[in-house]
DNA sequence: TTGAATGCAAAAAATTTGCATATTG
DNA sequence: CAATATGCAAATTTTTTGCATTCAA
C-alpha cells in the first residue's frame, strides 16, 4: 500500500460513489501534489483486486468506485433529479432466487444500478 | 424517418444489441456508404426520443440499444464469457414492489444489467 | 422556404500505454 | 537487489460540436 493509494482510498472513502476522473480531481485538491491521472485509475484497479473497493454503473459512461463495504447495498438512480439512493440487498432476494432457478445465472444485485425515479420525482 | 435512420434502425434490429460503434461499423458493411458517426449518434438519439429504441448498460463503457419491444426483458450479463441472457421482466416484480414500498422510488428493471455468472459459467 | 438532418473535420473527453525514474519490501 | 509503482507524455478510443450543404414538408 503506497501513499498514493492511500490517498486514493481516502478519496474515494471520502466521497462515497466516485468516477475515477472525480477522485483525480479529489486528490488533487487535498492539499498534497496531484496525482497523475494514470495513477489514480491503476490505484482503483490495484484495490479493486485487493477487494477494497467496487465499482458498479451508476450513469452512462464511468464506473462509479465504493469502499467494499457499501456493496450490499443496491443502488437506486434517479433518471430525474441523479439522485443516488441505497436499499439493502435483501430486497431483491427473491428476484435473485427467481433468476437462479429459472436461469441458473448467479445474479451479483450489487454491482447494478437500478435506473427510475425517486419519491420525490415521482410524485411532483 | 430519413433513409439513415431507417439504417440505423435495421442494425438495431439486426444486431439485437448494440453499442453506437458497433452500429456505425454494421451500417458501414451493408453494401451502401457509411454513415458518419455523428449521424448514428444523433440517430440512436433520435429513435430512442421516439420510443422506437432503448439502451442498456451491458458492459462498462457503451450504452447498448436495443429495439423497443425489447424493453420487457432484463439483461443479465456473464461476468466471465460476457454472455447476455434475457428473462422476463416479471421474475423482479416483488422487487420493484419492495423498493416502491420502502423507498417510494419506481424502479425500471429493463433499462439495468444485471452482472453475475451465467449457468455455464457457475458451474464450472 | 423554413426547419431539420447530414457529412465532414476538428475538438473534447476519457482511458490506456510506454518508458525512464523512484520506491517498496 | 528485485519487483512493483509512479509520473509524464503521447497515443487510443469514444463521443460531441460547428458549420456548410442537402433534404423534406
Amino acid at each position: 500500500m503506497t501513499p498514493q493509494r492511500q490517498r486514493v482510498l481516502d478519496a474515494v472513502a471520502t466521497l462515497g460513489h466516485a468516477t475515477p476522473e472525480e477522485v483525480v480531481d479529489r486528490v488533487g485538491s487535498d492539499g498534497h501534489a496531484a496525482l497523475a491521472p494514470s495513477t489514480v485509475y491503476r490505484a482503483l484497479d490495484a484495490l479493486e483486486s485487493l477487494g477494497v473497493v467496487g465499482h458498479t454503473h451508476l450513469d452512462h459512461r464511468a464506473p462509479s468506485y465504493h469502499l467494499a463495504d457499501h456493496a450490499t447495498h443496491i443502488h437506486l438512480v434517479c433518471r430525474s433529479c441523479g439522485r443516488v439512493d441505497e436499499c439493502p440487498k435483501a430486497l431483491a432476494d427473491q428476484f435473485t432466487g427467481n433468476v437462479l432457478a429459472s436461469r441458473g445465472f448467479v445474479a451479483d444485485v450489487t454491482h447494478m444500478a437500478v435506473h427510475g425515479e425517486c419519491s420525490q420525482c415521482a410524485t411532483s
